[in-house]
DNA sequence: TATGAATGAGTATTCATTCAT
DNA sequence: TATGAATGAATACTCATTCAT
């Protein structure tokens, strides 16, 4: 079962106990020393008690990413999908992921975290291993914008990745500091979006 | 001999040897695969040769990032003295930075992936406990370049931050392929960088 | 676990088994050679099992001083506490120490060996390392004695220093053979303490 | 010709300087820390040189303890050869033994460290290893003395063993601090042992 | 005579994983 | 459901020794 969707109540609550010692314990000691005994102490289980439900620490991570990422594509989608306009839609977006990175601090840095420094089987960080799935939504954006003369007719992909790079501006400041303020990047990277890619 | 600075002939071959197989040992495992063994292995030497030279792990990823970003450092300065208007100084930063990273590419990836996953005593990724002086440089060029008007007046943090996010798009995509065709995302580089921060 | 004080009975019973290899293990091939794989070996498991159930080597090695002095201490209060004449009580702790030693011979000698051969993190042996309260229950006999007049008028630390010199004879010999016949030393020691010191 | 006996000067020069090396390393560092790189370092000369004029480092250590001992040796033998009353001959050479570990601190304590800390080929340490031939110049004095009525009849070993036990008491003090104050220890020394012994 | 270069065997320690209960 | 027990493979590092020059 430790594989299977959780079932039972007492199932569900340990697992999020988990995940949440693991989040605590990538933002607080560093994923290098996030060791499963480490995540178990802090989780105030038994390191078995994490493979039990788990199956793997690697698992437990990708659960970890992946918890904290689909709530983000949900926050994203939610935000864009009432919109057309590509201008609207980008900027709409873009504020959701500033708020979605502001709003779940230790959960995003700890995502973050995992994503840049874990490996899978081949040595390939994660954010590496990605596919083009995991930015569809933005380059749909882009794309669009383009095409209707929104945007500066660019590779796409380059755009994708420089939006990208901006909003992961944030992140490294919250990774020196999980209370930093905000205040005064998050509008200018709105703004530096747009130049950048206005027509 | 593995503290002070090379003197021989044979010595200044060995270090440059196992410089070498450091890099292209963090470049084709990744940084946590690049264990002593896995970079002796490669460099044709035993690992007690690498400690004779450099004394210690840390020690020679220090050296290799130390190689690569005084490189880099050394061709900004240079490209960014003969010059005194900020705009001016500021395009030949961008583009002198770009290249290095174009013309450097092993080395400088090498050095990024380093500095991102390599953890000092306390657990800190060294691009973390980094100090200003790191981006001195272009702090100068932005706070002069706000000063006469030339950017837009905006937090100088800010500026940096975002300016060095979209320095090192490039290296992400050369971090997933040494051999990446870099020539549409180069100049657009600086083409938003300048709309971000123009007046 | 490690930490703690054992409380299940495998817990304690592996600790045992584990104290005892390293104390038969110092006493066979010497404190140098008493690496942790070599006691893992006659202790029949696991390196790493002993890491489980003490952590570090040095806190083995520990383990087995407190065992060993502890029980030593013990004797030793217990033999002299009933008793008020220094001089009474100087015999009883002679003979309670030598009694001691000659009944728990593989401990004691082991426990010996570690004291003399183990040095603390400034390179200090734990003999030297040790506090005055190491030797408190001799020298009050000894100070009680000479303030008596039970015992000659000599610096306190001289003669305590003389007393445990004479005490620890017996303990070479027996680190040359477990098995040694001190029935000729013991009374011996006896006699020389009390010449040394009468008044 | 680093196991033959020195012949040029400068051969001679090269042992005194590593010795001399190898006793104040012991001293300051404690034998553990005492490795050949840290002897050469303090001797400022090649670890190799080191082993071109001793072989071994065994045999360096070796030749400290030789250097050392042989000197006591003869210090003892003229002390005591004009001498043939065993009181008399038992004075001289307790006295002697004391100023000699007086006035040669840094050798004998050097000295003492490696014969207790050193391990033969079969894990014995050498003041375990030594021969009857080393307290026979004792041994014979405490014999005939014995014999004589001079002094009380006891089990020759334990009598050398306790006077031997005494004796090393100052050098104890001197491990811990080379400049310990012994003008007080030294005399009483001489007292314990004929105390101990008389008739 | 003296050295720098290089090594291999050995050290303690870390850690995710397995498994019987 | 949950755990304590135990492990094996890996890690960085130490050091006396070898050897060509």
């Amino acid at each position: 079962m430790s594989t299977a969707a959780p079932v039972t109540f007492t199932e569900r609550a340990r697992r999020a106990q988990i995940l949440e010692a693991a989040i605590s314990t990538v933002n607080e000691v560093g994923y290098p020393r996030a060791s499963l005994a480490e995540i178990a102490r802090r989780a105030g289980v038994a390191k078995s008690a994490i493979v039990y439900y788990f199956a793997t620490k690697d698992a437990l991570l990708m659960h970890v990413i992946e918890h904290v990422f689909e709530a983000m594509d949900r926050a994203l989608v939610d935000a864009v999908a009432p919109l057309t306009d590509p201008q609207e839609r980008l900027r709409a977006y873009v504020i959701a992921y500033l708020e979605h990175v502001d709003g779940h601090r230790a959960a995003v840095t700890a995502g973050i975290e995992i994503v840049v420094s874990h490996r899978n089987a081949d040595g390939v960080p994660l954010y590496l291993a990605g596919t083009e799935d995991d930015s569809a939504l933005l380059r749909g954006i882009l794309r669009e914008g383009m095409e209707q003369g929104a945007f500066r007719s660019i590779p796409l992909e380059v755009a994708v990745a420089m939006v990208e790079a901006l909003l992961d501006v944030p992140s490294t400041a919250l990774q020196r500091d999980l209370d930093a303020d905000l205040s005064h990047v998050l509008p200018e990277i709105v703004t530096m979006v747009f130049r950048s890619l206005s027509g």
